[in-house]
DNA sequence: CGGATCGTCAACCGGATGGTTGAATATGCG
DNA sequence: CGCATATTCAACCATCCGGTTGACGATCCG
């Protein structure tokens, strides 16, 4: 697994991994918080961690006995980046961007069209 | 598998399948034309094309005895709106979101900070 | 028809993946 | 200190994945 691509994409493939990251979109959370929603084992979540670490869309930072885990953006740019290649059928303007657009440039932007 | 970007994604984590989606970027091409520059056998890129149809990443269609295997944008694009939900945190630090504002914007935009 | 080309199928193999359990390693606290 | 909590490590297991080879079904063409 040279390109760090496929380490982010084979993160990305897992269902519960994917929960993760949606979970730690809210909160920053530690390991054992993270695991309980999940009916598995904790060391299995301490694995998927491991996995999304290694693919670089989380940091863990340990503070006392406690691991926080928090979403590092690095990665999912990259992937997106590169899927952004295949966007030419339709651009970038998604709703979440246009959305992004408008909070960004607040209410004195003009838009250009 | 049941959710489709379990299969999306694990699709996208191979480097060959990735690799055979630039050039399917560039032209539809039949199945013996997309094995031709890869060291492998016809058989396992043919059955790496059964995992992009099966993501809904290409679709194939068989002409006389040649299968001809095209781009299909949607399974991309469902991908790139569920990572588009974490772009949200830090999303101005974007190499492609700023071309993207600046493309958008046009020259005499003035940014925020 | 009969041979060549296109592509898949089937069986197989080694290695990765996702889960388990139980022991081990920190760290916090009474 | 000594126990509880937080997390990982290690071994193990079943299954999946990516590749191989050889046989097969389809289709074109001389």
């Amino acid at each position: 697994m040279s390109d760090p691509l496929d380490a982010i994409f084979a993160a990305l493939a897992d269902p519960t991994r994917r929960a993760i990251l949606s979970m730690l979109l809210e909160d920053d959370m530690a390991v054992t918080d993270v695991a309980a929603p999940f009916d598995m084992s904790l060391a299995a979540v301490s694995k998927h961690l491991v996995i999304l670490t290694r693919a670089g869309l989380i940091a863990q930072e340990k503070r006392g006995r406690v691991k926080w885990c928090k979403l590092d953006p690095d990665a999912m740019r990259r992937a997106s980046v590169w899927m952004q290649g295949f966007g030419q059928f339709e651009p970038v303007n998604l709703d979440a961007f246009e959305r992004f657009l408008a909070a960004e440039l607040g209410g004195e932007a003009q838009k250009a069209e």
